[in-house]
DNA sequence: GGCGATGATTGCAG
DNA sequence: CTGCAATCATCGCC
């Protein structure tokens, strides 16, 4: 006990004894006894900054003869004996790390919409998926699909670059600690445990860097879900034959625009979109021209030219004039020609 | 960029 | 559920 506490008194003002100070410890025990710290707290302070000013060569000779110190393999020896005891309270310390439930979420998510998992495949499933799922219309649903794919491969690909990045700079920093620590053991007890649970702690560190970046990621792939997926966003004008058809429809039953299912379906097939798409059409159609019929004064008369054209076509051909195809009892008021567009 | 047109959505009534 | 009315969000022209 005595023998530990004077070899350990000596090693912590080993850097400012001088050789024949540490080689004779009952110096030490003298200052002790007189009521003195072994030595005064600012020159060691001094010696610590000092070392800054030295240059390598002389921390190097330093540090070797601190290692070919003859004191040496009692000191190593002493602190790995105190070493043992401590590890032991240490040892109860140490937590099994389970999975993180938020990481492993983060983790589905993105084997899920196809950035974390295998390269092709999985990103055009989930967006092909999302896609149906949306309703999306049959005739730009392959624009929006490939622009989808395009944006989530380039979200793929940075969070590929950036996850290598980061596991690269996490096995160097872990190389380089481990190296450090193993040269440091030639000086102080440091056992493969402990070098293990800094290797754990490092690794602890940079998985919660990762995990930001999985966040990151998430709520990246989350907006261009959005923007792409949204129906509202993604609305695109009705081609102008589409646009024709309707119209048609629309003006030549404006004593009653309510096209049945059928009639629906019909005009569907016909513009290429849902059947939907042709009721918000109807809807909107019927609302905007009741509320502004003047506006719409020129674009039924073009129709209803239209159709008594294509009428007189069909009743030239049966010889016999027929009335026009559009009635006009108890529907929207029909369009007259009004210099001043009003009715 | 402003602005009208237009497809889609929402909330409500019947 | 359907239709209406208001509103949103984008398109496309100037």
């Amino acid at each position: 006990m005595d023998d530990q506490t004077r070899m350990l008194a000596s090693m912590a003002g080993l850097g400012g004894l001088s050789q024949a100070d540490v080689s004779d410890p009952d110096s030490v025990r003298k200052q002790q006894s007189l009521g003195q710290p072994p030595q005064d707290i600012g020159d060691i302070l001094q010696q610590i900054m000092a070392i800054t000013d030295e240059s390598l060569d002389e921390a190097q000779a330093r540090k070797h003869a601190l290692n070919c110190h003859r004191m040496k393999p009692a000191l190593f020896s002493v602190l790995c004996e105190i070493k043992e005891k401590t590890v032991l309270s240490i040892r109860g310390v140490q937590e099994e790390d389970p999975p993180d439930p938020q990481i492993m979420r983060l983790d589905n998510m993105l084997l899920a919409e196809g950035v974390s998992g295998p390269e092709k495949g999985g990103g055009s499933a989930a967006a092909a998926a999302a896609a149906a799922a949306a309703g999306g219309s049959p005739n730009d649903g392959s624009i929006e699909h490939s622009d989808y794919r395009a944006k989530l491969a380039q979200i793929r690909q940075i969070y590929h670059s950036e996850l290598e990045k980061y596991e690269q700079a996490c096995s160097e920093f872990t190389n380089h600690v481990m190296n450090l620590l193993r040269e440091q053991s030639r000086t102080r007890p440091i056992s493969p445990k402990e070098i293990e649970r800094m290797v754990a702690i490092i690794h602890r560190k940079f998985s919660s860097i990762q995990m930001q970046l999985k966040q990151s990621t998430c709520e990246a792939v989350m907006i261009l879900r959005s923007r792409f997926l949204d129906a509202r966003r993604k609305r695109r004008n009705f081609n102008k034959q589409a646009t024709e058809v309707l119209n048609e429809y629309f003006y030549s039953h404006l004593s009653n625009p309510y096209p049945s299912e059928e009639a629906k379906e019909e005009l569907a097939k016909k513009c290429a979109i849902t059947v939907s798409q042709v009721s918000n059409w109807f809807g909107n159609k019927r609302i905007r021209y009741k509320k502004n019929i003047g506006k719409f004064q020129e674009e039924a008369n073009l129709y209803a030219v239209k159709t008594a054209v294509d009428a007189a076509n069909v009743s030239a051909q049966a010889s016999q004039a027929n009335s026009p195809a559009t009635p006009n009892s108890g529907g929207y008021p029909a369009p007259c020609y009004t210099p001043d567009g009003r009715l």
